[in-house]
DNA sequence: TTGCGTTGCGTGATAATGTAACATAGAGAG
DNA sequence: CTCTCTATGTTACATTATCACGCAACGCAA
C-alpha cells in the first residue's frame, strides 16, 4: 500500500491531498477508506520518502535521495508548484536559535510561499 | 468582533483552534457560526496581530510589537506551548535561497517542533 | 433627503481533512 | 498448531474550513 501511494505521488510530481490519493487508489481498491491512506502516508513521511506540506494540508514525494535534514519547500501560490531545496547550515542556525531558550528542536517545518519563476514572469530584478 | 477574538487569544496566551475561539465567543454571541470566526482571524492574520500555526491548525496572538518579517514558532510537542522569535537575517537567507530559482518569496512559514526547556529538563518517557 | 457602494456579520448548508475503535488477515517464531 | 506482531479493512465520527446568500449599518455624494 505504501508503495502504491508513493508511486502515485511520484507520478504526479506535485502535492496531492490525502483525498486526492484516496481517489487515485479507488480504481484499484474500490473499498478503500481514509485510514488506509493516512497510515501509508504516516509511514512514508516517517521514512522520509514523502513530505507533508503543512500549509497546504498536502503531501509530496521527496525528490532526490533521502536526507535526514529537513527541506525548504517553496510553494507557488499562483500555479501550485512546489520546489524542494536544502540548506543544512540554515537548519543548524534555526536549531541554535531555538536552543537559546532551552528548546530541543526535532522537526523543522519550513515553507516559503510566493510566486515561482514561471508565474512571476521576468521583471522584479532587485 | 476582531477585537473580541484578539482579546480571547491574548488572554489565553497559547494557540487556540478556530473552534476553541468559537466556543469562547458563544456565551456572548449565542448564534455565532464558523464563518464569523474565520473572517475575524483572516483579518487579524492579515494585519499581523495573529499568527496562524500551520502545523497545528491553530492561531495565536502575536507577541511583542508588530513586525513585517515573519516569526519562528517553536512548538513544544509535549506541553503544547509555543514561543515566538525572530531572525530577520535568517529570513533573508531563506528568501535568497528561493530566489536562486527565480522564486519570489512573500510569506515564510517557519515552525520548529521539539521539546521546550520545561518539558525537556525533566526525564520523561510517557 | 435619497440612493449607492462597501464592509461586516448572520445563517444554513456543506466540503475537506483527519481519527478512534474495533475487526480481520497473514507471516514468522516457537 | 498456536501465539504474537504488523498491516490492513471497516464503520463511524470528529475536526477544520468554506460557499452562497441576505441583511443591516455606515459613509458619502447628488
Amino acid at each position: 500500500m505504501r508503495a502504491e501511494v508513493l508511486a502515485i505521488l511520484r507520478k504526479h510530481g506535485g502535492p496531492l491531498s490525502a483525498y486526492d490519493i484516496l481517489d487515485a487508489l479507488r480504481p484499484a481498491h474500490p473499498k478503500i477508506a481514509p485510514p488506509t491512506v493516512y497510515r501509508a502516508l504516516a509511514a512514508l513521511t516517517d521514512g522520509g520518502d514523502v513530505h507533508r506540506l503543512e500549509s497546504l494540508n498536502a503531501f509530496m514525494a521527496c525528490r532526490g535521495q533521502h536526507h535526514d535534514h529537513a527541506s525548504i519547500m517553496s510553494i507557488c501560490d499562483d500555479c501550485g508548484s512546489v520546489d524542494e531545496s536544502t540548506a543544512p547550515e540554515l537548519m543548524k542556525e534555526l536549531s541554535t536559535i531555538a536552543e537559546k531558550f532551552g528548546f530541543e528542536a526535532r522537526r523543522h517545518v519550513i515553507e516559503v510561499h510566493g510566486v515561482c519563476a514561471t508565474c512571476g514572469g521576468e521583471e522584479t530584478s532587485r
